[in-house]
DNA sequence: TAGTGGTCTAGACCACAAG
DNA sequence: TTGTGGTCTAGACCACTAC
């Protein structure tokens, strides 16, 4: 397994803007990773060290060293003490990013489209009250949806949030997805935790997901908090296994 | 939502060890999540800024801001700039790690137990050079085992490794974890990429499982590349999904 | 011995939010 | 205006790896 000697990257860093509001290590890191997925930094390659590299543009080691860690938490590169960093193997896709269903279709150019099943206000029972750190009893709007991809359809979305959202357009909801919706009120995800498991269909699920009756269906639980670090959303989302599987990539630190 | 003031940790950062080998970022960033875990600083409350807290354990300021961003990578903080740092509501789950499900098990108090079914050296076909990004036709060694916790069948494990691990010690591979095996000899994982997904059970895995036929399943596919980027693992497992799921955070930066 | 990444310091200026 | 986190610099010393 002969490694690729040392690839110097071309002078790909030539539109470094050091005036505007993009931080530097932001410029540099993207440009890495550009270069990686293009293939202009190859597989198995050893990228230039950092002192070198900060000297060439201009810009200090630790600037650097925050622009190539953040590709390293992507999972693209690998660093050794003593040995320099190299470019990860196997073909590269993207991360799971705090967004919703409904922008994580739009953006692989899918055209996704939302059916609101059901709007309602209700009393947030026990598992509710847990989960969204409210008293029993809490008003919670819930909503369930019908998402689909290019008119085939691909989850049903349980959701669940506080009562200072029980006035949330529903028009807006079959237009945008649900954090579109809240963000533009203001509202911003900051922090998610997910449960992804299994379970075998309801009738009425595997007949709004147009799949064979007591069919497997891929679902996943999820918390979501705001920047202040308040719950605003529970969910409980079941998708089509033969469309949708969700993707992780761990890294050592 | 009255947010609580702002809360001073005692001086649980006595214990602070400048000349040992741990780094100091970690030591303050282990004692801040120790605080949130145990309730000393409940959810919602304010952290101590960073130059005050800097001043207070006569450590710099990036030291500092090193400690607390790896505990908002966990998802039990969050920032803003000019307000300041809050304790995220809401229970917390440990993060899942960069480790084999044995592990997970053994870390959770349960009893693993391995049962290798096959082990087998055969040419890779076309799927299995390309996630090993090896030529087609190279021998893998492939396994195929059943894990269990408590006597209880847990998952079906496929996996695939390239050459230089057909000697692997089968009898190794019953009492420990594949990545502990290959750990001791010398190949540490740094990073993987799953897909995680559902669909129904074959016969063979509903027996060895123990669930009723054509139930579901959680499935599971995985790329592991080694410390030099190179892929050394790719596996296709399934799990019962009555007793096993997936936990993710996902953290905005 | 030379080269690499890992850690740490002591400052500086800025953007943003609150009063 | 004040206080917060976000960015950036220019050094330093160390641990590990390869030769």
């Amino acid at each position: 397994m002969g490694n690729s000697e040392q690839t110097l990257p071309p002078e790909l860093f030539m539109d470094i803007d050091r005036a505007g509001p993009i931080p530097l290590y932001y410029q540099v890191a993207t440009r890495i990773e550009d270069a990686i997925r293009s293939g202009v930094l190859p597989a198995g390659s050893r990228l230039e060290n950092e002192v070198a590299l900060g000297e060439r543009l201009g810009l200090s080691r630790p600037t650097i060293r925050r622009a190539i860690q953040d590709v390293v938490d992507k999972g693209l590169l690998v660093r050794r003490r003593g040995i320099g960093t190299q470019v990860v193997h196997g073909e590269v896709a993207r991360q799971v990013e705090l967004t919703s269903l409904h922008e994580d279709l739009a953006r692989s150019g899918h055209q996704p489209s939302t059916t609101l099943l059901l709007s309602e206000v209700i009393p947030a029972d026990e598992t509710m009250a847990e989960h969204l750190s409210l008293p029993e009893g809490s008003p919670l709007l819930h909503l369930r949806r019908l998402r689909s991809s290019d008119d085939t359809p691909l989850a049903v979305l349980e959701n669940y949030l506080p009562s200072d959202f029980t006035d949330l357009s529903t028009s807006a909801l079959t237009e945008y997805g649900l954090y579109q919706v809240l963000r533009s009120r203001g509202t911003t995800m900051r922090v998610a935790r997910e449960r992804i498991g299994a379970r075998t269909a309801t009738d009425e699920e595997s007949t709004l997901l147009d799949i064979a009756a007591a069919g497997p269906v891929l679902t996943m639980e999820r918390t979501a908090y705001d920047n202040s670090g308040r719950a605003v959303e529970y969910g409980q989302h079941c998708y089509r296994p033969d469309l949708y599987s969700f993707e992780v990539t761990l890294v050592d630190r």
